[in-house]
DNA sequence: GATGAATGAGCTTTCATTCAT
DNA sequence: AATGAATGAAAGCTCATTCAT
């Protein structure tokens, strides 16, 4: 409502993204959803591959502000990282539109030399902080919590942290299947809180 | 060397889709890769799309097959699991190149109304079905696992086939991006199956 | 001049189709002769049947149109057709550009089948049904010539239709091939009218 | 059946340009239409436009090879006439598919600067010059009949030659619509023949 | 800021034509 | 002579991007 057009741009990004695919959303049909003109877009994005990056930068930096948050008011290595999947959750699931997040990620990673700009380059280096930044509050967690006798010691912090990870990613992405693309799944959004506890527990030493 | 033209394309075709994307990899640059002219591609595929589907309907058949013949000759279901993934690690990490075939089954399964002939409808539905073929392989194994005692069951068999597929592609992917953009992720290729067999073990009740 | 964007592509059209003939004209010489980018050619049409399509609805309307004015303050059949060939006449021989239609027609009634988008095969029912509405206009005249006793009867006035028209038709091609390919048919545009009224005349009984 | 390679060539083409058009006939489907590779097609003809010429010259080289033989044993001016279109019906309306060549003679003129060759542009210049002989045999059985006060003296040969052709060619159209195209013209075969006839009477004084 | 008409580079795709076999 | 796989030029068409208004 009473968002900024730079919003109304993002919004309407995410939407056609997710639903064409990156390569098939036109700026037109993006500037239709966002209710205005396509020239439009050009003031507030340099192009189309801004749109894409503005949107996985503005996704990360939404998961680490949340993350900072949340994780300083916590001690115990294993509730942070039960919080840290409860963020992602909060998130993706906040509204059925809001799946569309783990679509456009994935797109997100684009050739570096399809950024040409200074300024994209720019804003790509800062999606790859964010995501290692990511990736590191998870890592420290993991280690941390391995060296209080918390979290199991088999594997090392990163190869967990893919498998929490790659857990989450697929079973949010079978959910987005379910519902934009009519594909059976054999699960729905309760059961999502429910495979990734029983996954945590599971290296959970005490 | 000896390969037919067909063969050739397809693997000029996995090349090109995993370095470039498949949006951005031009016929024109495949037919190069495979050393032929634009104008033969199309005497083999329909178009590009076809190339990605016939890629991925190979993928799949492929992993089926080897499947299928593998687990005939396993009676055990844990022993089966184990089997399972290692015939995906074989796949992908046979040589350097295999790690494409993530990237482009990732890509593989375009929107349903991009599809257009006959032909290509029919394809898709071959993948589609491949693809069910390999998950309830999964989810069986997994089934028949719970019901004789050797595997966890507090999760039904579809959100661990979740699990177990989510984590290898992500163990995969990472490994292709360290390979193939330079990303550091932290473990390399030994340590997939560490990480596959700690995680499986994790839900085998004994 | 203050010609709109769309009547310019039009104009162009008449011209490149007459002189290079429908199969041999590119969109890009199209727009190059209306002063304009290929692209804007899209957003008026769909394509270059389309242009096609557009010319030839265009010119049938345009004759009904006229005809309709003109016959309504017309009481005697034969007075009717002389009317109806002096029209054809006056846009034919309106200026020397006139003369395109003729060619443009000739190409106009493309085989069904690759009239593919709904819109066009709209548009293409409305030529037929155009010629239809024209045919039928001549063919009712004469049939009331002949039963008033003014216009022979020995032919059916679907025949007469063919004599007069097809006469009509060739007479102007004549014209046309002397005038854009130099060839020599041994006649100008004084006698069209002249052969016009001479034939007519021959088939009014008094 | 015993017909030489270039004839079953020559054959097909007809079949395919009329049903197709020239520019949407391929070699390939001319090839095939003939029971022969499309290699073959060029060891007899030079490319596309020389079968499309070829054609035409074979048509008019028939039809002026006919109209001498016959001819010469007729004296009167008007007998000629009706023997000569005589000739085209007889050659037209021999079997269905000789409706064809009515179409492919409206194709036969392409523009100058497309004929490139040397030998091609012979061709056209052949089929230029049988094209004159046949106009010229017209018009010289009209300004003979003129002559001899047979034929009407109100219009030139030249348009005489117009009226009797163009109705000729116009009368086979209408029926190459109805067989092939599924049009209604409101007469049939046998009115052909009447319609000419009555057309020429008209013109004949005594 | 806002529009959307206009541009044109770049891609897919077709098919006449060639040529090794 | 005969094949048909292979070539590649040429055209249609799309759409990100620009810019006059």
């Amino acid at each position: 409502m009473g968002d900024s057009k730079k919003t109304k741009i993002l919004n309407a990004a995410i939407k056609v993204f997710a639903e064409k695919g990156y390569q098939y959303a036109t700026i037109a049909e993006i500037a239709r959803e966002a209710g205005i003109s396509t020239g439009l877009v050009y003031s507030y994005f340099e192009n189309k591959l801004d749109l894409l990056l503005s949107l996985n930068l503005r996704f990360f930096q939404m998961v680490n502000v949340i993350n900072q948050k949340k994780l300083a008011q916590i001690a115990d290595p294993v509730a942070k990282l039960f919080a840290l999947f409860r963020t992602y959750h909060e998130i993706l699931l906040h509204d059925k539109k809001s799946l569309y997040w783990g679509t456009i990620i994935r797109e997100g990673f684009p050739q570096p030399h399809l950024v040409k700009s200074k300024k994209l380059k720019q804003k790509q280096s800062k999606i790859y902080e964010e995501n290692k930044q990511l990736l590191k509050t998870i890592d420290d967690i993991v280690a941390e919590g391995q060296r209080r006798g918390k979290i199991d010691t088999t594997l090392k912090p990163q190869l967990l942290r893919q498998i929490f990870g790659g857990t989450s990613q697929i079973l949010f992405n079978g959910l987005f299947l379910q519902y934009y693309r009519q594909e059976k799944i054999g699960y729905d959004r309760e059961d999502i809180p429910k495979a990734m506890t029983a996954l945590l527990e599971k290296f959970i030493t005490r």
